[in-house]
RNA sequence: GCUUGAGUGGUGGAAUGGUAGACACGAAGGACUUAAAAUCCUUUGGCCAUUACGGCUGUGCGGGUUCAAGUCCCGCCUCGAGUACCA
C-alpha cells in the first residue's frame, strides 16, 4: 500500500480534534511541563514557510514531555495588536478587528494544517476584552504602585500616603522622578493637585515629557525604523523632535532585579549578555561642576573620576535643562540654529553618525579637581536619556571626546604614564596616572577608587550606580491598542474602578488623528466616564498585551482574576519558551518587568517568567533570478548571461525547480512575459539565485500550505527541521525535501508488502537490536539538546539499516513509530494502529534503550604519528589505555613508519586514538 | 557606531581538542520500463596518480597554543539579527 499521507492527515487531525486529544487540565497527580511559543501577530500575508519552524521544535518537544508521563500545557492565541492592521484600516476604511480577526482565522487554517498539538481550548487574542481587561488592570495596579528600593519590591502607593501623612518624603527610599523634600506638614498642606503631581514622580506608571521623532504632516510619533534622513519613511514629511507627555512604564526601577534574576535562568549566554549590556549598570559617580560666574552647577555622570584632571570642556546633550540655562546672549543664535539642525535627527542617526557636530555655549564649568575653567559645548553625541545628559569631557581618553576635540580644537591632557595620543584616544583602564595631582602614581583601578572616595568626601558629588535601561514609553497615539482606564479631572489622571473594566475600545469613523493633532480616540463620540470626565487618547503599546499572556494560558477563562492562585501554583511558570532572538531586548525584557511586578504584589508565585528559552534561526528566502538582455525580451541562461548585457529580475520561486524554470508558467506569470523567448543551456533555463529576506517583493514566499499539499504534514516538519541547527538562522530551500519524504515512504514500506501489512512477530537479531537502541539513544538525547536536524538523520540511519536488513519485526517497528510520533505524528499514529494498537500513540510511553545491545566488541584505532593518522588497528574494547599502548607499538607497520626514530612519547586517547610522537 | 551570532564540497549541513565532509539534496553512470514517473545500485571536496587498501592538499583571512585545531587564544574580513514606537 501507498504511503497516501493526505488521506492519513486528516484522519488522525479529525481523531485529535473529536476526541480532545491534546486537551490539558490541572492534573496534581503528574507531574507538569509548560511549553510555550511566542505567540504571533497575524500579518495579513498569512503564515509562510519560516513562521511554524519554532512551532514545530517546540510541538516535537511537547509531545516528547508528554509521551515522557508529564502533563503539558502547550497553548497557542495571538498577538493580535499591531500597526499593520491600523495601516490597512487607514487606506481602506475597514475595522481593524475584521482584517485581524480575518487574519486570525486564515492562521489557524494555516496551523491546523500541520497537526500541531496545541489546546485551542486556551486560546486567547490580546484584542479581545475578556483579554484585554487584564492588561488594563495590570496598568491600573502599576499606576497605583511605588517602587520602595529598601523592601526592593513593588507597594501600594496608598501605603506611600501613609508615610507623606507620618513624616513626608525625606526617608523615602524610592525608583522615581527627582522630587523636592518636604515634612509631612507640608504635604498636608497641598491641594488635591499638588499631592496628585507629587505621587506621580514615584508611580509605577506614569505621566512623563518624552522626546519623541513626531511627524506634523501625519500627525502621529513615529518610531525610528519609520524614520530616515529626517523624512518619514511613509509620506516623506518632515519629522521633528518633539516633547509630549506620555504614559512611561518605570522599568528601570527593576533594573538590578532584571540583571540579578538572569543568573538563574537557563538561556544561551549569548542572549543573556545581550540583556546585561542592554541594562547597561555602570558603577561611577555623579560630580557637580559649578558654573563659572553663576550660581548654577551641572550634575555629570562618569565611570572615570580618575580621569577628572584630564577634563577640558563639558558637553551638554542638546535637549538637556541645562542648555537654556547657560547659553550666554552672544552664544544664543547659533546654539538655537544648532538645536533646530538636531530636531531633525533621530537617535539611532546621532548614535551611529561618526560625523562630528557640535556648538559652544558661551559658558564655563569649574572642574572641581583643579579649579581650571573649561568651556561648555553642546552636541548630539550626548543623549539626553542616559546619565544626566550631561558629560565631562576626556578626549585623552574617550574616542568620542577625542574626536570632538580634534574637530574643534580643543586641548587634549593625557592623565596616563607614556600613553600616545597624537593619533587617538587611549581608551583602556590600565596603566599608572599622571599630571594628576593626589592620583599621580596609582594603578588606574586604584585611581578611581581614590577619586570617588575624594568626590565624596569634598562633597563634590557621589558614587552612584547608573543602568542604560530606561522607562518604556507606553503611550501610542494610535487606535488599534488598549484603551487606557483612565480619565482625567482637572488635567490630573486618575484610573477608573476595577468593575468598569474593560473600557472598551470605542467605534471611529476613520482612523486617522484628529485634525488638532490629537490621537485617532479623540474622534470617538461620547469618549468620557459617567460624571462626564475626559477619557485618556493615548492607546497602550504592542508589548502590553504580550507581557503577561503566559500567564492567562493558566486560565484563560477566568472572570475574576487574571489567573487563579490555584492554576498559578500548578503551571508555575513556563518551562520552555521558543521564539526568535530579535525579541532579545524588547519583549523578553518587558515579560520580565511585568512578571517581577506581579510578583511583588504577591499575585503570582514565580518572579521569572521563562525557564528555559531558545532561540530558533530565522528563515531567510532563497530567491530567484532570470535575465534579460537589455532593450530585448530574450532572457539567457544562467551560465551564458555573461556574453550578454543584462538586467536580474526576481522571478517566483514557485515556477523554479533546482533552479531550472518552468518556461510555461514563466510565460503566463506576468503579461510582460508573455512572449519571452529564451536563450537555453543543455536545453533548460537555469535561474541564478540569492539568499535574501523572505518576502513578496523577491518572490521568494514558501507557503507550508503548498509544502502539506504536495508532500504532508509531516514530511513538512521533518524538514523543517532537518534544514539544520534550531537555532541558527538558514535559507528555504524546497530543493531537499524529497529526502525526508522518501524516508517517511521506506519506513512505510517496512510495514507492507504490497498492500497487505506484513509485519513480524519473530524475535530481532543483536543486530537489529542494536540498530534500534542506538537510534532511541541518539533520538533522545538529541531531542533533550534540541538538535533536530540529527536526529532525524539518525532516523535516517536507522531506516536504511532496517532496509538492508529486510526487517520488518515488531518488536522493532513498535519502539520506533513511538519514538518517532513527536517528529511525524500522523504517520506515527497510522502506523501504531497498523501494528494493532487501540487509542492514540500519545499515550504510549517513550521507549527508553537499553545499553546491553550497543556494548562495542571491537574499536578501531586510528594510529597517527606526530599527529598524522597512518594506519589503524583493529582492537578489543574492553583494553585498558596501557595494554592499546603496547599492542600498538610492538605492530609491525608502527616499525616501518618509526624506521628507527626514537619515540618521545605515546598518547592513548581511549576508544579515540593512539599517536606515537617522535 | 555599539551589542550579538554566523562563515566547512555544487547546495543544506555533521563532527565531547582525536581519521573533516555523517545524513540529505543535486549531479554523473547503471538496473528495471516500449517510454516516463517511481524505485533500487555505484560514484561524487580539490589536485596528482591509478602497480596500489596510494600521495598531497583542504573548514573566510593572518598569526599563536598543542603530540593533535573546523573546534582553544590574539588580530582582521564578510554576512545576518537587534539598537528602545515593526512585530
Amino acid at each position: 500500500m501507498e504511503y497516501n499521507f493526505k488521506s492519513i492527515e486528516q484522519k488522525w487531525q479529525s481523531y485529535w480534534k473529536e476526541n480532545a486529544i491534546y486537551r490539558v487540565e490541572t492534573d496534581k497527580s503528574k507531574p507538569k511541563f509548560y511549553v510555550l511559543d511566542m505567540f504571533p501577530y497575524p500579518s495579513g500575508a498569512g503564515l509562510h514557510v519560516g513562521h511554524p519552524l519554532g512551532y514545530i521544535a517546540s510541538d516535537i518537544y511537547s509531545r516528547y514531555k508528554r509521551l515522557q508521563g508529564f502533563n503539558v500545557l502547550h497553548p497557542m492565541g495571538y498577538d493580535a495588536y499591531g500597526l499593520p492592521a491600523e495601516q490597512y484600516a487607514i487606506q481602506t476604511g475597514q475595522h481593524p478587528e475584521i482584517t485581524t480577526k480575518k487574519n486570525i482565522n486564515r492562521y489557524r487554517e494555516q496551523l491546523d494544517k500541520i497537526g500541531f498539538c496545541y489546546d485551542w481550548d486556551r486560546e486567547i487574542k490580546t484584542c479581545d476584552p475578556e483579554y484585554y481587561k487584564w492588561t488594563q488592570w495590570a496598568f491600573i495596579k502599576m499606576f497605583d504602585s511605588w517602587y520602595c528600593q529598601r523592601a526592593d519590591a513593588a507597594k501600594p502607593i496608598s501605603m506611600l500616603v501613609d508615610i507623606f501623612n507620618e513624616q513626608g518624603n525625606a526617608k523615602v527610599k524610592a525608583a522615581c522622578t527627582e522630587t523636592p523634600i518636604f515634612t509631612a506638614e507640608q504635604w498636608k498642606s497641598y491641594d488635591e493637585k499638588k499631592q496628585q503631581e507629587i505621587l506621580m514622580n514615584y508611580r509605577i506608571a506614569y505621566l512623563a515629557d518624552i522626546s519623541v521623532n513626531w511627524c506634523p504632516k501625519l500627525g502621529t510619533v513615529l518610531a525610528n525604523d519609520e524614520v530616515s534622513e529626517g523624512l518619514s519613511v511613509r509620506g516623506g514629511y518632515p519629522v521633528e523632535q518633539k516633547v509630549m507627555r506620555q504614559w512611561s512604564l518605570r522599568v528601570s526601577a527593576y533594573a538590578q532585579r532584571l540583571l540579578d534574576g538572569l543568573d538563574k535562568l537557563d538561556w544561551t549566554d549569548s542572549l543573556k549578555e545581550t540583556q546585561r549590556n542592554w541594562i547597561g549598570r555602570s558603577e561611577g559617580a555623579e560630580m557637580d561642576f559649578a558654573i563659572a560666574d553663576s550660581d548654577i552647577t551641572m550634575t555629570v555622570f562618569t565611570t572615570r573620576a580618575d580621569t577628572t584632571f584630564g577634563v577640558t570642556f563639558m558637553v551638554l546633550a542638546p535637549e538637556s535643562d541645562y542648555v537654556a540655562q547657560i547659553t550666554t546672549a552672544e552664544q544664543k543664535a547659533e546654539v538655537e540654529a544648532y538645536l533646530d539642525a538636531v530636531k531633525r535627527r533621530t537617535e539611532r542617526e546621532r548614535i551611529s553618525d561618526r560625523k562630528v557636530s557640535g556648538v559652544f555655549s558661551g559658558a564655563y564649568a569649574i572642574n572641581p579637581f583643579t579649579g581650571d575653567k573649561i568651556p561648555v559645548w553642546i552636541s548630539d553625541y550626548v543623549l539626553a536619556g542616559y546619565g544626566t545628559g550631561a558629560i565631562m569631557a576626556v578626549p585623552a581618553h574617550d574616542s568620542r571626546d577625542y574626536a570632538f576635540a580634534k574637530h574643534f580644537n580643543l586641548p587634549i591632557v593625557p592623565v596616563i604614564e607614556g600613553c600616545d595620543v597624537s593619533e587617538e584616544s587611549f581608551d583602556a583602564k590600565d596603566g599608572i596616572m599622571c599630571n594628576s595631582g593626589f592620583l599621580n602614581g596609582l594603578q588606574v583601578k586604584e585611581a578611581i577608587a581614590k577619586a570617588k572616595v575624594y568626590i565624596a568626601e569634598k562633597g563634590i558629588g557621589k558614587v552612584k550606580v547608573n543602568y542604560r535601561l530606561r522607562d518604556a514609553i507606553f503611550s501610542r497615539q494610535r487606535y488599534w491598542g488598549e484603551p487606557f482606564p483612565v480619565y482625567y479631572k482637572e488635567g490630573m489622571p486618575y484610573t477608573l474602578d476595577m468593575d468598569k473594566l474593560p473600557l472598551l475600545l470605542p467605534e471611529i469613523s476613520t482612523y486617522l488623528p484628529t485634525e488638532t493633532g490629537e490621537p485617532p480616540l479623540g474622534r470617538a463620540e461620547n469618549w468620557k466616564t459617567e460624571d462626564g470626565y475626559p477619557l485618556e487618547l493615548n492607546t497602550m503599546p504592542g508589548f502590553a498585551g504580550s507581557s503577561a499572556y503566559y500567564l492567562r494560558y493558566m486560565d484563560p477563562r477566568n472572570n475574576e482574576a487574571l489567573v487563579s492562585q490555584e492554576a498559578n501554583e500548578y503551571w508555575q511558570n513556563v518551562d520552555l519558551y521558543i521564539g526568535g532572538t530579535e525579541h532579545a531586548t524588547g519583549h523578553l525584557i518587558y515579560s520580565r518587568f511585568w512578571n517581577k511586578f506581579l510578583f511583588d504584589l504577591g499575585l503570582i508565585c514565580k518572579d521569572e517568567p521563562f525557564q528555559k528559552l531558545i532561540n530558533q534561526g530565522m528563515i531567510q528566502g532563497r530567491s530567484n533570478f532570470v535575465y534579460r538582455v537589455i532593450g530585448t525580451n530574450q532572457f539567457v541562461s544562467y551560465g551564458l548571461k555573461d556574453q550578454y548585457k543584462t538586467q536580474e529580475i526576481h522571478v517566483d520561486v514557485n515556477i523554479v525547480s533546482n533552479d531550472i524554470l518552468d518556461l510555461d508558467k514563466f510565460r503566463a506569470w506576468m503579461p510582460d512575459f508573455a512572449n519571452a523567448e529564451f536563450i537555453l543551456e543543455d536545453g533548460k533555463y537555469i535561474c541564478g539565485w540569492a539568499v535574501e529576506k523572505m518576502s513578496k517583493s523577491m518572490f521568494n514566499v514558501v507557503n507550508p500550505d503548498d509544502i502539506v499539499e504536495n508532500y504532508g504534514a509531516d514530511t513538512l516538519r521533518l524538514y523543517e527541521m532537518f534544514l539544520g541547527p534550531l537555532e541558527q538562522s538558514k535559507p528555504w530551500d524546497t530543493n531537499g525535501i524529497d529526502g525526508v519524504h522518501r524516508f517517511l515512504k521506506r519506513l512505510w514500506g517496512l510495514f507492507y508488502k504490497g498492500d497487505d501489512v506484513n509485519v513480524s512477530d519473530a524475535e530481532p537479531t543483536a543486530e537489529e537490536y542494536k540498530t534500534l537502541h542506538k537510534t532511541i539513544k541518539k533520538v533522545t538525547s538529541d531531542i533533550e539538546n534540541f538538535s533536530f536536524n540529527t536526529a532525524i538523520s539518525a532516523f535516517m540511519i536507522c531506516v536504511n539499516e532496517l532496509n538492508s536488513a529486510k526487517c520488518n519485526k515488531r518488536a522493532i517497528l513498535e519502539p520506533l513509530v513511538v519514538l518517532l510520533a513527536p517528529f511525524a505524528p500522523h504517520v506515527a499514529e497510522e502506523l501504531y494502529h497498523v501494528l494493532g494498537n487501540e487509542g492514540t500513540v500519545c499515550d504510549a510511553a517513550f521507549p527508553k534503550h537499553d545499553e546491553k545491545y550497543l556494548a562495542e566488541n571491537t574499536v578501531k584505532y586510528p594510529i597517527s604519528f606526530n599527529g598524522k593518522v597512518r594506519f589503524t588497528l583493529e582492537l578489543a574494547a574492553d583494553l585498558n589505555p596501557k595494554q592499546v599502548e603496547e599492542i600498538a607499538l610492538a605492530n609491525e607497520q608502527t616499525a616501518k613508519y618509526l624506521d628507527g626514530k626514537a619515540i618521545k612519547k605515546v598518547i592513548v586517547v581511549p576508544k579515540k586514538i593512539v599517536n606515537i610522537v617522535i
